[in-house]
DNA sequence: CGCATTTATTGACGTATCTCGATACAGCCG
DNA sequence: CGGCTGTATCGAGATACGTCAATAAATGCG
């Protein structure tokens, strides 16, 4: 601690622990390339896409892209939908603008 | 791999590799709670903070603040600047826009 | 039912990350 | 200079994460 303080106390502007906590689940999920790569060809794709596709692009295993799309369903990101033998996959908009207008937030007030 | 193909070939339209693993990085930095509300504080002081601060916003200890501070640098998401004892911190604006567009396209795309 | 195909789960292994105590470095002041 | 305060680095321990092979679960078909 400072003896002779070196700036006035912090206003305590920052977000609560449990709000840093929830959003740095979401962060979690987007911060691994195989899973950005999924994704961003969700969102290309603008519709769904079959989850054997998902090899492809992420070039990992099959365990391995179910994994991810495992993280990616409990971020709330994407969800599965089951059609005969196959699961198709979307992108969940509303979560995607909830997470931009976390960080519209930060850019309208640094700006 | 599929015998009778489930859908089209996917149009390609994923990000690349490279681009996935930038990404990614940024994302990483800002997937911890302690460098959220670190982050956070920062955008609502609208200006800079002290290092010494960071140790009752973050609730870690002075050597674990100073380590997610080299995570943020690195990220390129905030900056230090030496002022005699002290180190005075401040967001870098440019740094967000840039994540947020790469959301704000996701949001376009997906509306 | 029995078999083939797609997807999900389990178990294990290596690596990365978070955390702190101890310590080094940098700049002020008497 | 010598001591004091703030900051950064180092080293170690614990936990979390990404990855795959093996295997289970779900679905369709003959």
């Amino acid at each position: 601690m400072a003896e002779s303080r070196c700036c006035p106390p912090l206003a305590d502007g920052a977000i609560s622990p449990a709000e840093a906590v929830d959003l740095a689940t979401v962060f979690k999920a987007l911060a691994d390339p195989a899973r950005l790569r999924i994704l961003s060809a969700l969102i290309a794709a603008e519709g769904q896409i079959c989850a054997c596709d998902f090899v492809t692009v992420a070039g990992k295993s099959q365990p391995t892209v179910s994994h991810h799309l495992k993280v990616l369903r409990e971020a709330g990101l994407v969800e599965g939908t089951r059609r005969g033998t196959w699961v198709w996959y979307a992108v969940v908009a509303p979560r995607l603008a909830e997470i931009r207008r976390a960080l519209e937030l930060a850019e309208r007030v640094s700006a």
